[in-house]
RNA sequence: GGGCGCUUAGCUCAGUUGGCUAGAGCAUCUCGUUUACACCGAGAGGGUCGGGGGUUCGAAUCCCUCAGCGCCCACCA
């Protein structure tokens, strides 16, 4: 078959994505040992963004490589309900359309967004396919499937039934523009520069020891109309005499009492701390301990209420500034100071959280965290890198309950129902499209809200490979790879491994990798607004699947974020244009019909590029094992291009050993499959011997050569290497001639020689003459003329120069008796060895400045 | 307040128990269309490995220290 002259990768990708798909080769084989890795599943309503092509690309290396090796291999894929994400996405179209989710029950919105994501999940699963990667698509699983509900709600039961889960009503972190709690980790916390009121509150009975107010500082003066109570140190003995005292809200006519707590700083602004128990996490603990009102005045969509007619309906913003000028009317503003501290956002609005009293089901989570810790400690999970570990432990060892309870229609139902009569009365059912059932002739409402989408993530490794039905995948659990960026190790990671020990008593996967983020060329991150986002589907279209993936992969190390630009891509592009073009030389020379015979070395470069893939083989695989991707692909590129194309294809112009020939394409298109899956294939299918899939092909074994042989064609190496640098410093473009004396080196191999040199002629002579290269052992001289050879002169001084300071540089290291002494053998022998080349060289070098000389 | 990471060629980055002359891609310069490939070939230039100190026969690598950059976690108003 005769091949473009290069590889234009439209033209084929697509077709051999659908030839593997329709094999079967996906599937796993049912033989060998095991290795599993589960898709983290991307949001089925969205296109995937570079860091998905990076993540499937990397994990796609592992699944093929392990293929390949005869692992009984699965790569299970998934798609995500994504169900805040997405939730944000359709309430923006159904602001569009003048709608609020409040128009709808909570079954209509859930039918909506259905067909709303419906739309664009074949999408998603296709750009799965463009980049390449080899999952078994039977067995994906959505998020909302119902053997996942069903597993959640099995996890959620055992949960309760052990009483780990409670309904508690407690501060939670509340987005008001879209009218949700949050977990603590969808919290970003910012430092920043804020101010800190200091307010004067008067006491009601009058002065005391001559004081007529208690001044308490606050960064948000608005919550005031909440307090219920003024706070200060039981160490303090400024305050001493007013504990028990009544002070006066401002603006408003209540009054609240001066009590004592321990959570009070006395040494932090003025000692003395308003106590708002329905708007801050500590007041309300310092608020359960003494028994205080909890009086909101921040309504869940972030305006005010119970506050004074003039403040009802702001928000926040507008009350704080309101309230402030109130104060400052009054005079009760003593002094404004600035302050670093942290304010929690809303990661997806931008706007800030408000933390709000609102009845949840939180999950108890120390004991899980506890035996998660445990199995680090056991090391029963190796993270890529290591050090995550350390941040994933000091995660576990503080966390808080989790609050499982979202706001939004778009999730999995929580199977909660509450009595009508009795509120305190839950019970587990479910029957969540019932919105009331009865129960014992009691009444119960079902819990309208859904689950935290993590918390059924948080189970996808068991429920994938439904280990717990013992199913047909359920061998693959534990999986072995887990695979994902570094912002999800705890909110991801964290709850798997959780989870995974609570419901398997096993931990869910044995390897973490942690990619870090793709960013755009000048190391900044990628975003729509800066307009620097290179998507993966174009990168694609215009240079192909294989090169964006070789480019992603080049020089990234673990959990490191890291620049990426066109360049790489552009390299990626070229190098599969090479494998195009060592199989176009190959398939031309072999022709149509070829048959390979048994591939046995004969010349001095077939050893050589034997060990030379023995060599990057041995490197890839040892980087694979150890997830080092990057520097696997690199051995792979430089075999393959320097190596195979640059040495032994130019080679074989001279010494053409067929059979060989066929078997480097095959080997170095193995080597290459797991990085440029596409271009690979492809030529594999054209080659005339093959009538099976690469995908499906066993891993290389390397065939015999001698080392001694391969070493001798490093020795022709140097000597075309010398030539061809000591040609290249020559003034002018003549080809010239090359003289040896007794040195069957040469002779042996004087055609390969001459044509790789691009000598004019290589001759054997009694008397050779001219420009002696300096190859330690070789007898090898440029036929120059007497005037280059002048001309050449200062050249040979700066490399004498040089070569001696070498010298001097080894014998000294040689001198020192340590160094022989604790240095290993095998080091110090190079060394002399070295050393004894150097001085060879100078030999030569000083012999042709003497004939100048003459 | 804790923790983590980074600083190596013009740019982006590799460099795994310390050990040949510190590498790659891109960029730069010179030469070259020779039986695949100009998405190419041959060759070259370019680095006090952030500063300082220490351990060692030997340090980009280990230790200490200083400086700069970045990230994560934490309920101090």
């Amino acid at each position: 078959m005769k091949l473009a002259k290069t590889y234009e990768p439209n033209e084929y990708e697509p077709n051999i994505y659908a030839l593997w798909e329709k094999s079967g080769a996906f599937k796993p084989s049912g033989r060998g040992e095991l290795f599993s890795t589960v898709m983290p599943p991307p949001n089925a309503n969205a296109n995937l963004h570079i860091g998905h092509a990076l993540d499937m690309g990397l994990k796609d290396i592992s699944v093929r490589y392990k293929r390949m090796r005869g692992y009984d291999t699965i790569f299970i894929p998934g798609a995500d309900h994504a169900g805040f994400e997405t939730w944000v996405v359709y309430e923006k179209e159904l602001n569009k359309q003048a709608k609020s989710r409040f128009d709808f029950t909570r079954e209509q919105l859930y039918n909506q967004v259905w067909d709303f994501v419906d739309q664009q999940r074949g999408n998603m699963e296709l750009q799965l396919r463009a980049i390449g990667v080899s999952a078994d698509w039977e067995k994906l699983v959505f998020t909302l499937d119902s053997k996942v509900i069903k597993t959640v709600y099995a996890t959620f039961k055992k949960l309760w039934d052990e009483g780990l889960v409670y309904r508690g009503e407690r501060i939670v972190n509340y987005s008001t523009k879209f009218q949700t709690s949050y977990a603590d980790i969808e919290v970003d916390q910012k430092q920043e520069k804020g101010t800190l009121w200091h307010i004067g509150y008067s006491l009601v009975e009058g002065p005391v020891n001559g004081v007529k107010e208690i001044i308490i500082a606050t960064t948000r003066p608005e919550t005031l109309f909440g307090d219920t109570a003024v706070a200060v140190s039981p160490e303090d003995d400024r305050y001493k005499d007013l504990i028990g005292k009544k002070v006066h809200i401002p603006l408003t006519d209540r009054e609240v009492e001066i009590i004592a707590d321990e959570y009070v700083d006395a040494a932090f602004g003025t000692g003395a701390v308003k106590i708002t128990p329905a708007h801050d996490p500590n007041d309300f603990e310092v608020g359960k301990r003494h028994n205080l009102e909890r009086l909101q005045v921040i309504d869940f969509d972030g305006t005010m209420i119970n506050v004074p007619k003039e403040f009802i309906g702001l928000d926040v913003d507008t009350a704080r500034q309101a309230t402030l000028k109130a104060l400052k009317d009054k005079g009760l503003i003593r002094k404004e100071e600035t302050i670093e501290h942290t304010v929690g956002y809303d990661y997806k609005s931008g706007l800030p959280i408000q933390p709000l009293i609102k009845d949840q089901w939180f999950l108890k989570i120390k004991p899980l965290a506890k035996r998660a810790l445990e199995a680090l400690e056991n090391n029963e999970i190796s993270f890529y890198p290591a050090s995550r570990q350390h941040i994933l432990r000091q995660y576990l060892q503080n966390i808080r309950d989790w609050n499982l309870s979202r706001q939004i229609p778009w999730g999995i139902p929580i199977p909660a129902f509450q009595n009508v009569d009795d509120d305190t009365d839950w019970i587990f059912d479910e029957s969540v499209s019932e919105e009331t059932i009865e129960v014992a002739g009691k009444t119960y409402r079902r819990d309208e809200d859904t689950f935290d989408t993590w918390f059924s993530s948080g189970q996808w490794p068991f429920i994938t490979t439904e280990a717990l039905d013992g199913g047909d995948l359920s061998r693959f659990y534990p999986t072995n790879l887990m695979e994902t960026g570094t912002d999800l190790l705890d909110r991801w990671i964290a709850r798997m491994i959780m989870l995974g020990l609570y419901v398997t008593d096993q931990v869910p996967f044995k390897d973490v990798y942690l990619h870090g983020m793709v960013l755009d060329e000048y190391s900044q991150k990628m975003s729509k607004s800066k307009g620097n986002v290179i998507n993966p589907m174009d990168s694609i279209a215009t240079y192909g699947s294989d090169a964006l993936r070789l480019g992603l992969v080049a020089g990234r190390s673990p959990g490191q974020n890291q620049a990426f630009g066109l360049d790489r891509i552009i390299a990626g592009r070229n190098f599969c244009n090479k494998l195009w073009n060592i199989a176009r030389f190959i398939e031309n020379k072999l022709g149509d019909e070829y048959e390979p015979d048994v591939p046995v070395a004969h010349s001095l470069a077939d050893h050589w590029i034997i060990s030379e893939l023995q060599t990057a083989k041995d490197i890839i695989e040892h980087s694979l094992d150890t997830y080092r991707y990057a520097e696997a692909s690199d051995a792979m590129y430089h075999v393959i291009w320097d190596s195979v194309a640059d040495w032994y294809i130019e080679a074989s112009k001279d010494q053409r050993n067929d059979a060989l020939l066929a078997w480097v394409i095959d080997i170095s298109l193995k080597l290459a499959h797991p990085f440029a899956p596409f271009v690979t294939e492809t030529i594999w299918q054209t080659l005339s011997w093959h009538d099976t899939l690469l995908i499906s092909e066993t891993w290389p074994e390397i065939i015999e050569y001698s080392d001694i042989s391969a070493a001798e064609f490093g020795r022709v190496q140097q000597l075309v290497t010398e030539a061809r640098f000591v040609t290249s410093a020559l003034p002018g473009n003549e080809k010239y001639s090359l003289l040896y004396g007794d040195d069957s080196l040469i002779a042996d191999n004087n055609q390969l020689i001459k044509r790789l040199a691009k000598l004019d002629k290589v001759i054997g002579t009694v008397q050779p003459h001219g420009l002696r290269l300096a190859v330690s052992g070789r007898d090898a001289w440029l036929d120059v003329s007497a005037k280059t050879l002048a001309d050449h002169q200062v050249n040979l001084e700066e490399r004498l120069a040089a070569t001696h300071a070498d010298i001097q540089a080894l014998e000294g290291r040689l001198a020192h008796p340590n160094y022989m002494e604790k240095a290993p053998e095998k080091l110090v022998a190079e060394t002399k060895q070295l050393l004894d080349e150097k001085k060879a060289v100078v030999i030569r070098l000083q012999q042709e400045l003497e004939l100048l000389k003459i």
